[in-house]
DNA sequence: CGCGTTTGACCGGCGC
DNA sequence: GCGCCGGTCAAACGCG
């Protein structure tokens, strides 16, 4: 008896583990239900936005057909075969081939058929694996399609390059561009990613602002406008890459370091290096579509536009038009009008004196709607602080493997490379990724960016700060190959 | 010796 | 046509 008094306490005791046990389990259960509960809720919202922009854009591409029809009724009407009549061809053909430059009313129509057309041809893998998304889709751009694959600078191109090298046509995209149209429009697309540029100023002390390439430096000239000499950089990581950058100081503040990027890598970069990569990348693309802006709204610039990416701020100028708007007495950057170039401003401080400056300032201030979520401001080496622990003492991350490139010997004082501006985010809260993201689809611009951005939070919330961090101040992702977040397993229905 | 920088020469586009 | 100017080339040079 006594033996099945304690059998039948043992039972008891077993039964309440069991039961503990149990509990346990239909708790985590229960857990997991809401959580899965909230993920769907948030991509039902993500789904509604979505559709939303998809029915603007579809508005958007309607007028937009009309307003092209009626523009080249005019321009047939009013022919004409002097030098001006030329660049209003020119801009008419970048009108037809990549939807973008538009002036007046329209460009913010343009804007979103552009982000879509980025949107589509970024992310068209992810795309794929999604069929509730059909994001792209329907955006049937033709030649603007064939004009944002390939001229997007690379930009993309790099990081894309480190997934699937195949998709790296390279820098010429006249592979790409023989795709679609044919003659004077593919001349004229080959043209126009030739002459695309990113702008970066970044507050810089040192010679060159460190991006994570290797750069040769081929030439130097003092330009007019500018005791500041300015310095030719060429691409060495890979012999057969074309892409060049222009580095000198600007004229007004010398601290302030004026980078300009031209051309699209055709290998892969470094990890260090697909920051600025990312970066330009967006901004060329917004340039190459046409981007307009956020901006728009503020003041009257018939030629230059603004926008923000992801918090990034840029001046967007179309020197075709006109030049004047553009930071007068930076030769740098206004040189050549055949050059549209877009401008990065990373300099935090309240800057240069120059009334386009005023602009890059006033541009500025709209930044600081995300400069909670991310710190776009360049800073140098000396403020190791700044960098979350998280990052090594270098500003690297510390996943992935070491296979940065070496810093350019010759300019060890580059070594704030890595402090590149999207690195900065500090007080990063994964649980307002998703917030942020779906804010930035709403306000941004970029829509490409902007759903990159959403996508890579949602995929890398509860994983490390890192990469959520990471992935939400990059519009582009695909370079951090040491991660798996090209095969997202998130599904947004 | 290899790699990168320096620097004067050269080329081409553009405006007058 | 000419000159200016930005951009590039390539030989010379420096450095490790």
């Amino acid at each position: 008896m006594a033996m099945g008094k304690r059998a039948q306490e043992d039972d008891i005791a077993n039964g309440n583990d069991r039961f503990e046990e149990a509990f346990t389990k239909d708790d985590q259960l229960e857990l997991a239900r809401i959580e899965m509960g909230e993920v769907r809720e948030e991509n039902e919202r993500l789904k509604l936005y979505l559709e939303r922009i998809m029915k603007e854009y579809k508005a958007l591409q309607i007028q937009f057909f009309d307003i092209a029809k009626q523009e080249d009724q005019k321009q047939q009407a009013t022919e004409d075969t002097d030098t001006a009549s030329a660049q209003e061809l020119e801009e008419s053909d970048l009108v037809s081939l990549s939807l973008g430059r538009v002036s007046g009313s329209s460009v913010g129509k343009d804007e979103k058929r552009k982000s879509l057309s980025g949107l589509e041809n970024k992310d068209q893998k992810i795309n794929e694996d999604r069929e509730g998304l059909a994001l792209s889709l329907d955006c049937k751009f033709g030649a603007a399609k064939s004009g944002m694959t390939e001229s997007l600078p690379n930009n993309t191109s790099p990081e894309n390059s480190l997934e699937d090298p195949k998709e790296d046509a390279g820098e010429p995209p006249s592979k790409v561009l023989k795709t679609m149209r044919s003659g004077d429009d593919e001349v004229s697309q080959q043209h126009l990613a030739k002459k695309a540029r990113v702008c970066v100023r970044a507050s810089c002390d040192t010679m060159t602002m460190n991006d994570g390439c290797r750069w040769r430096k081929y030439g130097q000239k003092i330009a007019k406008g500018n005791p500041c000499p300015r310095a030719y950089f060429r691409c060495t990581v890979a012999p057969s890459c074309s892409v060049r950058k222009q580095v000198q100081r600007c004229a007004e503040d010398m601290s302030i370091l004026i980078t300009t990027y031209e051309g699209t890598h055709n290998h892969p970069l470094p990890v260090s290096a697909t920051a600025m990569a990312s970066i330009t990348s967006a901004a060329a693309s917004m340039l190459l579509s046409g981007s307009s802006t956020s901006g728009s709204g503020q003041g009257s610039l018939p030629t230059a536009t603004t926008t923000d990416l992801n918090g990034l701020n840029f001046y967007l100028s179309d020197p075709s038009r006109s030049k004047q708007y553009y930071l007068p007495n930076s030769s740098l950057m206004m040189r050549s009008p055949s050059h549209p170039t877009i401008t990065l401003d990373l300099t935090s401080g309240p800057a240069i004196t120059s009334s386009a400056s005023s602009y890059l300032n006033r541009f500025a201030s709209g930044t600081a709607r995300y400069s909670s979520s991310i710190s776009l401001n360049y800073r140098p080496m000396s403020e190791p602080s700044t960098l979350p622990i998280s990052w090594g003492t270098s500003g690297l991350p510390k996943y992935g493997t070491t296979d940065h490139q070496p810093i350019n010997k010759s300019n060890p004082q580059e070594a704030f490379l890595h402090h590149l501006p999207y690195l900065q985010k500090t007080n990063y809260n994964p649980q307002d990724s998703i917030a942020v993201a779906t804010e930035a689809i709403i306000t941004n611009p970029n829509f490409q960016s902007a759903l990159t951005a959403a996508l890579k939070s949602i995929i890398c919330t509860g994983s490390s700060p890192i990469c959520s961090g990471t992935a939400l101040a990059l519009g582009n992702f695909q370079g951090y190959s040491g991660e798996d977040v090209s095969g997202p397993k998130v599904k947004l229905e």
